[in-house]
DNA sequence: CGCTTCCTTACCGAACCCGAACACGTACCG
DNA sequence: CGGTACGTGTTCGGGTTCGGTAAGGAAGCG
């Protein structure tokens, strides 16, 4: 079942040459973004503006505007999406300028799809930032973002580091219903990938770990959500 | 990246190209710094002494008065703001002589502006910083920023330079958690791409040399904490 | 020239994640 | 009321990732 709806958001890539092009996207698209295609600089900047991507991948050579370029014009607007470019050859130069010009990575042609899909997401989760903030209670439970500790009726809880986040999200919004696809999205940073069992696995993992205080209520053919 | 919204404090960057400036002036800008620009050595040093910034930005290779100029002339009048040079190359006779005139760090261009920001920060935290005025005591562990001693049971510890920030970095914020990239960040000063063990191996000696009274904790997955 | 400090690399053990399989409970339907 | 199907809870072992550790080499310093 091929999302119709991005979960995970949409990535510009701008790129001529259209071998390339399909490769990339293919591969994006399999790993749940949504995709927009754009063959020149000029264009590229364009919907850029148009459509706000969460991420920019960018052939450093292009008609019309070179890569460099359009990534400076978007920074000098104030327009902070991270941006990786596609470089030809290991050229030292164009690394530096990449860099120079703001860019969050880059990947040197001939590269390997997974390699850009891991590195869009590696840009994704650094700009999402560190998980700061307050410390949140859900009835018995307690969690502090920045210390990554947890309390249940009091008594620290020791959790993993993906059970951490997974209550951390869950209770990022207390009542609101979160399906495995969206939990694998948010916390694992996966393509809604049904037929795992993961979350449940997890989760069952938590509920051990909080006890009595547990507060994760299960929605029969639905999802996951904490109470309010 | 801690999202501080009140202004962090003028920053003066004296820079002749003005595609340099403008990139410095917008990664700066966009981290909160205010932001004054001057085209040569002359211009910068009358706005340095008029506008007290919290941090110069200097080329070093700049119309009318050398960057290393300028400094040596502040630092001269006794004024000891922060200073970060860009050199043109890692030349290691500018590098001598820039920190010889008592500047605080250097970035060689080309550099990436991420890495800057990241210097200008840490070099005010620095700068502000001689103080954290008392000595700090975590479980049996002390340090003193003043003296830059650290005792562990009360036996007097030896650590490098290094190795001291890394504790007291740590130890500043007791319970919170640190993801490497915000240690190289701050105790190293990189915009650091992750893939070093660096952190790792330091966290190590440290814990080394504290012994049984160390009281650094890992988060698998995330980084490190000194106990609260 | 020797010493210290720092950073990198490589290896190893341990913790953790994930998928599969099975058990259980609930909803639906005859 | 019993049966069946589907969704969820739970257990467990393999494979992978992650962090601790040791060794080596480069750079600064006396």
């Amino acid at each position: 079942m091929t999302a119709d709806a991005p979960p995970r958001g949409l990535v510009l890539v701008v790129e001529d040459e259209p071998a390339i092009a399909d490769l990339v996207r293919l591969y994006l698209a399999r790993d749940g973004f949504g995709v927009h295609l754009e063959r020149d600089g000029e264009a590229g900047l364009a919907a850029a503006r148009r459509l706000r991507p969460v991420a920019c991948v960018l052939d450093i050579a292009l008609p019309h505007l070179p890569g460099t370029e359009v990534c400076r014009r978007l920074r000098e607007a104030g327009d902070w999406t991270p941006v990786i470019f596609l470089t030809a050859r290991d050229d030292e130069v164009d690394r530096v300028v990449g860099l120079e010009l703001g860019a969050d990575d880059y990947v040197t042609k001939p590269f390997s799809p997974r390699e850009l899909v891991a590195r869009v997401r590696a840009v994704l989760r650094r700009a999402a930032g560190p998980p700061g903030g307050r410390p949140r209670t859900v009835g018995a439970v307690t969690l502090d973002p920045d210390r990554r500790t947890v309390t249940a009726a009091g008594v620290p809880v020791q959790l993993t580091s993906t059970e951490f986040d997974l209550l951390a999200h869950l209770m990022a919004r207390p009542g609101r219903v979160f399906t495995r696809e969206e939990l694998l999205a948010g916390v694992w940073g996966y393509a809604a990938h049904a037929g795992t069992r993961t979350v449940d696995v997890h989760v069952a993992q938590v509920r051990a770990k909080l006890g009595e205080a547990s507060m994760i209520r299960t929605h029969r053919g639905v999802g996951y959500a904490a109470d309010a």
